[in-house]
DNA sequence: TGTGGACCCTACAGCGGCTGTAGGTTCAAG
DNA sequence: CTTGAACCTACAGCCGCTGTAGGGTCCACA
């Protein structure tokens, strides 16, 4: 049926490693597929695209849970998709919070940088406002 | 001389835990201090300055060997500071390519989100954009 | 049909940066 | 002197892989 694939012909597809595809059939998120005689893998068309779709929302960055769970709902065409809906929202808030915070330490660290003048250590700003969080902005950046 | 800190008096100031000073001094990062004679810790002024500096380093998300280094640096004020300099300006690097993919992950999820309508997983666009990367802006998300 | 080498197998350790647990000891207030 | 909070070491676990060791299998070519 399909096609008959080795382990080593999924990564071409998808650009992930051999190990990274037993590490998800361990975990779960892939399943386990034929064996040969000799006990080696064996994958079908379906496989690929499962994998196709971990490693696009690995990209986006979902963590494995949520795959899990996304993976459970692609295979439920039939139910409603508001469960699909709220982990890509929770996934966007996640995102925006770590861009936000980012953006906080880029405005530090450039300011950090800027005051530089390259001389000795002993007059260099990069130190001494690591050693002084008072000389950063309020709040640049919360320890969360 | 100075004071004398217990472990538990330190994250007062800084606000980490008392087993994450253990994990520095173990690899390094924070010197063994000096031991009652019941074998528990005793700190000086100059650990909580030295925590103070390495807790806000990881604030602005330097990695614990650039820390171990710009410590280093802090402790030898007569050198020129080029060092120091281009280990901040690594870390800008880092963080400015950090958001900037993240703006590309956070551009495709409010695309992806913004598309489906609630209705069945079937004609979720959030299921869909996920199984099929060919859907996603160009070079939106780089494997990188 | 034999053989060589590319591929595959399992099991487990390690990365960074902590965090949590178990099981025991010490300190200091009352 | 007693209590209980804080301390001690040692080690396992988190996430998402990646790498290594020490083998076994597959298949194209001679």
């Amino acid at each position: 049926m399909t096609a008959d694939y080795s382990i080593g012909d999924l990564p071409r597809e998808t650009g992930c490693k051999v190990q990274t595809i037993r590490y998800y059939e361990e975990i779960g998120i892939m399943p386990s597929p034929a064996r040969t005689a000799g006990n080696q893998r064996r994958y079908d068309r379906r496989h690929g695209d499962r994998l196709a779709f971990i490693r696009h929302s690995r990209e986006l960055g979902f963590p494995l849970d949520a795959i899990r769970e996304l993976l459970r709902l692609a295979d439920h065409p039939e139910q409603p998709c508001d469960t699909a809906d709220s982990i890509a929202r929770a996934q966007l808030r996640h995102v925006k919070s770590r861009i936000a915070r980012l953006q906080a330490l880029k405005a530090e660290l450039e300011r950090m940088i800027a005051e530089c003048d390259g001389g000795q250590i002993a007059d260099c700003k990069v130190i001494e406002v690591l050693a002084d969080h008072s000389q950063c902005l309020a709040n640049a950046h919360p320890k969360a």
